[in-house]
DNA sequence: ACTAACTCTGACAACGTTGTCCAACTCTTC
DNA sequence: GAAGAGTTGGACAACGTTGTCAGAGTTAGT
């Protein structure tokens, strides 16, 4: 910048007016000082601006992993939002290692974003007080903060596998089992609750053995599968905890002799192409990230000091066949 | 940090050198400082830090879409590689809009990315000739750069379409179609090659009428596959030139009286699952993100002036059943 | 012709760091 | 106790911008 000064014979600050066109400046004077642009490639450094004005014009995206199906329209909605704000993303996986999503949101700090988006690893943001104190939004998406009041935007995981599986009862079964990931994840143990409250809605009992909480790797869903499928009272209907429960139970039941009613919690692509096409419920990722964008940006425009918001995004039931398999005699 | 240095006592500098653990600062005036830090809450400023030093330890990646399956673990790969490195990660989407490629590109360079990691959606980038010069870092992914000499990491696009197509030669089949994505892309452009190439090895002619190069949205797709499908001599086999492509081809097949076999370029999640389970070419996603990261980082680290690499990545045929279907008689 | 008001321009400080360099102090060593 | 070496600390400028303010020049009104 100096040397367009330099090369235009100016002074500083009016190339600097010139750049962000500011007016007040003689049309001749914005001409000589563009050619100087022009003629030395000059392009102005966003960051000495920033440090300058206090604002990064950029928010942080901390979430599990980019590459997750359901994260990553989440992340691509909470970019179109931040576009639509002029500002640019710093994203980052935390990978499900608290330590990790730490360390990424310290350093986004570090950085000076203006907010954070954070689908927490951990359990405890106590660490982020300081932060939220010196004015960095902070919005939690998918499940909650813990030990700390901050804005948040969840879908209701309860009533969204209270549906499902209120939906196999509807289709004839009593005996229903629930394959969840572990139970320290806050949406695992919802979606456990909204199971517990429909079978208690429609007056049935659940045997411990119908259940279990865990890693949702293939190995471990495979083993339970196996165990809820067999006895002289096996499970008539499966609901599946998440995603990647849905998948290896449908990969185990296509090879069950008997069939067996399934509900996922999750849409994935092709689940209808699937035999039998998958029943899910669906949560609406790019709408979470939308919202928390959005709530984001609102905190960004004024309104730091209200009192912390706290979004439900409803879950939608799609049925597609494996859900309405009625129960084998 | 001025703070800082008023409450412990003393110089600027010597709250720099603790923050940064320099050596020269004696353990009683550490932990005189340390206290002031704790007491304060100071975080560094990195903004300010890497103006002075003139690295952000930040790469910028430009991709089409974030939450395309095909890119987004091309970008947790960048990301994790980057991670490695100590840099942090901006994102951003392109939407195959040139405009929107170079707005984001010079959006991350003015605020001074050490480098950028490009899948360009434009077919020219001399404006960045200048950013190259400036310094930044720049490799292309997926897709080659247009009218400049700079890295780039791409797909064996046409060998792997060359594989796939005779794939279903030597399965018997003579007749084979080929819906391919808009011409202008490179990826289609070559993927076409691959296609004309295996059948002119094999010495089969190809009609006109036999491949279809456009926009891959569900509707055209299905026209093609239409009249592929219908007249006299209809296609015993089809090559999907992308993932969109074969799931729309998956679908119209599956409720096509003959069966049509199907290899489609780029695999995708359930690919297994379906009935038959297709037979793909699958690209090396994960791999085209960490090859084109580490060379980033490679030229960071002083290989700036080195002649531009460019690396071919090979596909891999994966046969799962939908291509080993033999010629309706 | 004088003042008032307005337009345009540039000097300077500031943002929050780090690099450079020098001063002061503490040890050795002779 | 003086010279030399080593250690510790701080003043200052610089990175590349923008905000503030005041000065110079121009126009308009009396």
């Amino acid at each position: 910048m100096k040397d367009v000064a330099a090369r235009a014979g100016v002074g500083l600050k009016t190339v600097s007016r010139v750049v962000n066109e500011e007016p007040g400046v003689t049309p001749d004077t914005v001409a000589r000082v563009q050619a100087a642009i022009d003629a030395l490639g000059f392009r102005r450094n966003d960051s000495a601006r920033l440090l300058r004005t206090r604002r990064t014009a950029s928010v942080g995206l901390v979430l599990e992993d980019l590459a997750d199906p359901f994260y990553a329209p989440l992340s691509r909605a909470v970019e179109d939002v931040a576009r639509a704000n002029g500002a640019l993303l710093f994203t980052g996986s935390s990978a499900e290692d608290p330590r990790r999503e730490q360390e990424l949101v310290l350093a986004f700090c570090a950085r000076r974003v203006d907010g954070l988006i954070v689908v927490p690893a951990g359990d405890d943001h106590r660490y982020l007080i300081p932060e939220i104190e010196a004015g960095v939004a902070t919005v939690f998406v998918d499940r909650p903060a813990g030990r700390i009041d901050a804005d948040m935007v969840l879908t209701d995981n309860a009533g969204g596998t209270r549906d499902g599986v209120a939906h196999l009862i509807a289709h004839g079964h009593r005996r229903i089992g629930f394959i969840g990931d572990q139970p320290g994840i806050h949406t695992a143990a919802e979606r456990l609750r909204g199971y517990r409250e429909a079978m208690a809605d429609a007056g049935l009992p659940i045997r411990p053995e119908w259940y279990s909480m865990g890693p949702t790797n293939p190995e471990r869903v495979r083993a339970v599968l196996a165990s809820l499928l067999s006895g002289p009272e096996p499970v008539t209907a499966l609901f599946a905890g998440n995603n990647r429960v849905t998948v290896t139970a449908v990969r185990v039941l296509s090879h069950h002799p008997r069939p067996v009613a399934l509900v996922g919690f999750d849409d994935f692509e092709l689940a209808d192409l699937l035999d039998p096409p998958v029943t899910v419920v669906a949560q609406d990722s790019p709408g979470l990230g939308r919202s928390a964008a959005q709530l984001l940006f609102r905190r960004l425009e004024g309104g730091a000091d209200a009192a912390p918001e706290r979004l439900e995004l409803p879950a939608r039931l799609i049925a597609r066949g494996s859900g309405e398999i009625p129960p084998a005699p």
